[in-house]
DNA sequence: TTGCATTTCAAACATTTGTATGAAACTATC
DNA sequence: GATAGTTTCATACAAATGTTTGAAATGCAA
């Protein structure tokens, strides 16, 4: 067998047991099992169990901040250099949000690989969410240059308050599926990524004018109408 | 040495390892030497480490929810039966940072205890936190209470997004730290509440009728000014 | 004290786990 | 087809870990 089989093989059995049953409850020996290479492979192709993790999970990583960066620099692009708040915050969560969510991300294994990245924390995972720090910097800048003068702490805590409603949404949506008896739309995407956008802009947006309604950013930017919400 | 002080050693000694260390890098035998018991104390204490790990965090869990639960009375008797929403989410997300956060918490214990259990997430824990959807459908009523009339959905949203950005904060607060370089005061507790329940007040509310501005939950309480955010 | 129940203790158990080894099989190049 | 490099394989290793055991110690009531 090809060298890059085996390693393929190992990869892809190893996404699928992780995203089925987590890391705690997956050892090496389930991998090569379903995978159907020697045990020994799995050190030869990647090191360790750790490095196997690893590169499960920074390949799906970088596909999500590539979206993302592609998705904010097409805003960019399109308003001239500058792109509106609203866009900004819709190329940081929706591409993680569309990623893990959706009738038909259900039976995706790469989905529910990232889910339970998100919800388990193992240590090789850690270290990469870790240096995703860098990658959110390129965020806060876009941030900064479509809400000039405004200060850098609300910035953030726009920021980083989007990534906590596009992750919990992630990570608990059985609980909030289950809390609100189906009620609460999981596989409606579109709708899940409007509602965070919209409150990440709001949240942003809180200390403007608030004698003038026209600053409301629902409203500026014209796309979110009431019956998106 | 009677049989309570063996019990509460092991307790002690595990919640602050746990806090310190992690679940994951924590053994019985480091347990039992840190509280200069016998390594069979704790199966003959608790059964088995599980078992041990859920007496932690049920322990603090109860704490925390009953805190919850006082706030929220306190707030529906001095409104007489109707709580304001924004009292609600107050008595929702405080305890739970007030418990987690704060510069006079970084010593506490307990306090890291609850981060780990937040951030890694063990199955006995797991199990424990799905029982807290009963806990969450209290306030729910209490939401729907006071705001009559609106849909069902947008209440769960907004319970939802609120505990997504305390837990969020909670999680992450040293990846906010250093993406913001020190900006964003994680000691500020109070501020970090106000910020959490003002942007969940707009979030529920943001269906509100747009063209009437006296409507915008922040001016309407009045407790959020400008300068809080 | 005697007797009974509770608690402690050292030691062993029984797995499970990731990793290492060295020979065998395979592949590609000359 | 011989050789060198790569990959596979069965097997062993070594260490860690939660749990169990049965005896010893302790506490307590009669």
């Amino acid at each position: 067998m090809a060298s890059d089989q085996t390693r393929s093989a190992i990869l892809a059995a190893a996404e699928r047991l992780y995203a089925d049953r987590g890391f705690g409850d997956v050892t090496l020996r389930d991998i090569v099992a379903e995978a159907n290479v020697n045990l020994a492979a799995v050190n030869y192709h990647f090191g360790s169990k750790d490095e196997l993790i690893a590169e499960l999970f920074v390949t799906r990583s970088i596909q999500t901040n590539r979206e993302r960066l592609n998705e904010l620099k097409a805003a960019e692009e399109a308003g001239g250099g500058r792109a509106a708040i609203e866009d900004i915050m819709r190329a940081l969560v929706g591409p993680t949000l569309r990623g893990c969510l959706g009738p038909d991300r259900e039976g995706s294994t790469a989905a529910r690989f990232m889910i339970r990245a998100s919800i388990e924390s193992v240590p090789p995972i850690r270290r990469i969410k870790n240096r995703e720090v860098d990658h959110l910097r390129k965020f806060a800048a876009a941030m900064r240059r479509a809400m000039p003068g405004r200060d850098d702490t609300e910035l953030y805590w726009g920021l980083h308050f989007a990534l906590a409603m596009a992750h919990h949404t992630i990570r608990e949506k059985e609980r909030l599926l289950r809390l609100s008896e189906g009620k609460c739309d999981l596989d409606d995407v579109r709708a899940i990524i409007d509602r965070v956008v919209t409150v990440s802009v709001m949240a942003l947006t809180m200390g403007d004018v608030p004698s003038k309604p026209a600053a409301r950013p629902v409203l500026v930017h014209g796309r979110l109408t009431r019956q998106d919400l």
